[in-house]
DNA sequence: ATTATCTATAGATCTATAGATAATGC
DNA sequence: ATTATCTATAGATCTATAGATAATGC
């Protein structure tokens, strides 16, 4: 809303948080590849051959989002919540809100050597969910969990066509909750025959 | 393996096949943005110029694969299987095996006039799915099972690094099969408060 | 003669850089 | 004088097309 541009004209420090800021919103809605560095310097409100300046590279400035995405949720969530918060991050999408999900949710659809900096972050989530489970195969079931919010994620972003675009939170909450105790808790054998 | 290559020297329906089945492999494989029409072209083994010839533009392509992947599959097998054919048909990815997954659940991540495209075949995964509940909102909870299968192939998608990539198939589909049934036929209350 | 295929290239991107210009702080 | 910002453009894509060439069937 206010972006000081009265108080200081020429600010370094401004206009690489404006670019991180750009680039996290705009990383979240597009993914990488559908994402310019043209468009996020727009949005920014700044020169193009600054975000060159100042991150070097996309990837270096995806890299960046990534890793100021990482430390702020998963440092504040206790993890039996995390599951459900995370859901909750995905389903209301609201203007200025925390994009740290759907930036680490998204890297999971991108190329190779970009989805690696995404995937650090991933696995953090992971190791805050396997905890939750004394199940065999923790690990498994962790990503089972984060790979069904992926997929909740994307098939969001329909623009309406989906229920799930449309549906009430926490209807889909109240659907997907039981489901994912079943799988973390109840089961205890699982090998194949 | 043998592409006939010998037999007829000059054959437009043999080249329209051979595109058909290259663009089939690289939009799972790789979706449609990373796909590009060179690589089409060169893996099916004629001259890019003929994909424009034969299909007027990449998108059109595009939908003549989904229109042929949608025939198949979905016309075979019985509904109380679907679930576990479309998993296992992610989750063990064989030379020369059927697509039809990848691409109706790859084009989730795509933009939006491609998404559209793919998105009717999911539709009617959806119609299939949707009957194997009698709970409320069986077409929310079929969009969540299939959102469930888009996230797991697309986690596995990493080249190794998520267990999901490695895990015996079997051993996925008893972790999550009791966690689909939980939301498709335990719950039957989910109205919000 | 007809139809399949190839060559060459237009036109529209997109990332990245080099060098000029303009606003600040000492 | 220093440092932030902008202009202009190189170089590498990618889709799509126009027109030339070559292989077929009557």
């Amino acid at each position: 809303m206010d972006d000081h541009q009265q108080v200081r004209r020429r600010d370094s420090s401004a206009s690489r948080a404006a670019l991180l800021d750009a680039a996290a919103e705009l990383f979240a809605e597009r993914g990488y590849d559908r994402t310019t560095v043209r468009d996020i310097a727009g949005r920014a409100g700044v020169n193009q051959a600054l975000l060159f300046r100042y991150f070097g590279s996309k990837e270096a400035l995806y890299a960046a989002v990534v890793a100021r995405a990482g430390r702020d949720k998963l440092a504040e969530v206790p993890p039996n919540e995390l599951f459900a918060q995370l859901l909750r991050g995905i389903l209301d999408r609201q203007a200025g809100q925390d994009h740290s999900s759907q930036i680490m949710l998204r890297s999971s659809a991108e190329d190779v050597s970009v989805k690696a900096i995404g995937q650090e972050l991933g696995q953090d989530y992971i190791r805050a969910l396997s905890v939750l489970t004394d199940a065999p195969e923790a690990d498994l079931r962790a990503h089972l969990v984060l790979a069904w919010i992926v997929g909740i994620d994307l098939m969001r972003a329909d623009g309406g066509l989906s229920p799930l675009a449309s549906a009430n939170p926490e209807q889909v909450v109240a659907c997907v909750l039981p489901a994912v105790r079943t799988l973390l808790e109840r089961i205890k054998d699982i090998s194949p025959e």
